[in-house]
DNA sequence: AGTATGAATGAACAAACATTCATTTAATGA
DNA sequence: TCATTAAATGAATGTTTGTTCATTCATACT
């Protein structure tokens, strides 16, 4: 063998080179890797190993960047959390009023949209629902984020029912209706997805505010 | 001290004496504990100690009736769903028949209920919903369930059509949006307790179905 | 090139877990 | 009254878990 300063190339596992990177980028990779296991294996099946190995780190990581598990998973329904609702405030800002009619059709696409309907997006909504009623902290989370949106809903309705003149209608009760609808046409997107697709789902969302909004949406 | 036979009875911790009972009344026992457990802790910090101390037992007995604990969770999910769809199918089934009005009402009723809108239920049935996206046992039952569900108010709602000569009206469509309706109050109500009572709830789901059937219900 | 810094690693650890099974004991019938 | 049966018990077991921390090494600065 000649001058071969290779060491001995003998296929060996290809140990990765170490990176080290900002530890904004190292928290969002977690994250990220956290929402697909919850997606992929369900909250309770969520270990430190198989979300540091989904996110091609170390074991030790998750605790160096997030001190515990506990805080990993709040900071993740945190993240889930913050994304819609910044959606959902970009169209139902105070500020931003092009026409009342062209909100609604927005906020009806935005909700059964391409990337608030994905499963991984889903399952981490309703994983942490289901554990909401025994963790104060998600709880705390879930239930602001519901608030925000109820609010600006109903604020919404309330504009458009004094735009059209419509009788009779009360627009916090139409807003607890509209977003109960939307989150059980979630549910069955996810649970049953034999018996539901987007584009049905978008109809049964529509045919309800063509029910209380005739004169706003087509 | 005379004759005293009793073993010195400096205030024992009363050593509970041990109760032989069929196999059907420990089931229901521990499942009834399970529940209880689920809605207190979450489905992730349910364990098995945590289960048979609730039900006053001792640790072996929940795999001694049920094998394993994965199967005491699949059966008291089973337990739950049968006991939701043997309530519906009591107003739905096809041959009892007083007035679709009535049976209207009826179904309104029962699912905004105190027995089924209790917070020990509705904690059960969405900790297994968030799982279920990784289990197939569960999705399996949940959307069987819902299938059930379904069917039978499709098939209520093409009668009242039917009877009312209502015109553009899709059974399907209407029935996918009342249940999940149904389904996003029952979130709500578990959630944001603060935010929705029972009576607002059932007032909203009553408006809905007031939409869609203005002839046959108040 | 040499050095200092702290991010990254993963073996090691203690706690918590589901499950097993030898033992106990209530219930039943002879 | 005693023998038989099997339900009930809980200490023991092996596995899995989150967390720790001594060590490694990429990076930046002198």
């Amino acid at each position: 063998m000649p001058t071969s300063q290779t060491p001995t190339t003998v296929e060996q596992p290809e140990k990765k080179r170490r990176q080290v990177r900002p530890r904004s980028e190292r928290r969002q990779q977690l994250i990220d890797a956290t929402i697909r296991c919850i997606a992929a294996h369900g909250l309770s099946a969520t270990t430190m190993q198989l979300v540091t190995r989904e996110a091609g780190l170390s074991l030790g990581i998750a605790n160096l960047h997030f001190r515990s598990k506990e805080n990993l998973l709040t900071e993740t329904l945190r993240h889930v959390t913050r994304e819609y609702n910044e959606g959902l405030l970009g169209i139902l800002a105070n500020d931003s009023l092009p026409s009342l009619a062209a909100t609604l059709e927005q906020l009806l696409d935005f909700q059964l949209s391409r990337g608030v309907t994905q499963r991984q997006k889903m399952a981490v909504w309703f994983a942490y629902y289901g554990e909401a009623g025994a963790r104060p902290v998600y709880q705390t989370i879930c239930s602001a984020s519901d608030r925000l949106a109820a609010r600006k809903t109903e604020a919404l309705f309330e504009a458009i029912i004094s735009d059209g003149q419509y009788r009779d209608r009360d627009a916090r009760q139409l807003a607890t209706g509209y977003l109960a609808l939307i989150d059980g046409l979630w549910l069955s997107l996810l649970v049953a997805p034999r018996d539901l697709n987007k584009t049905r789902a978008k109809t049964v969302a529509r045919a309800y505010l063509q029910q209380a909004f005739p004169k706003h949406i087509a």
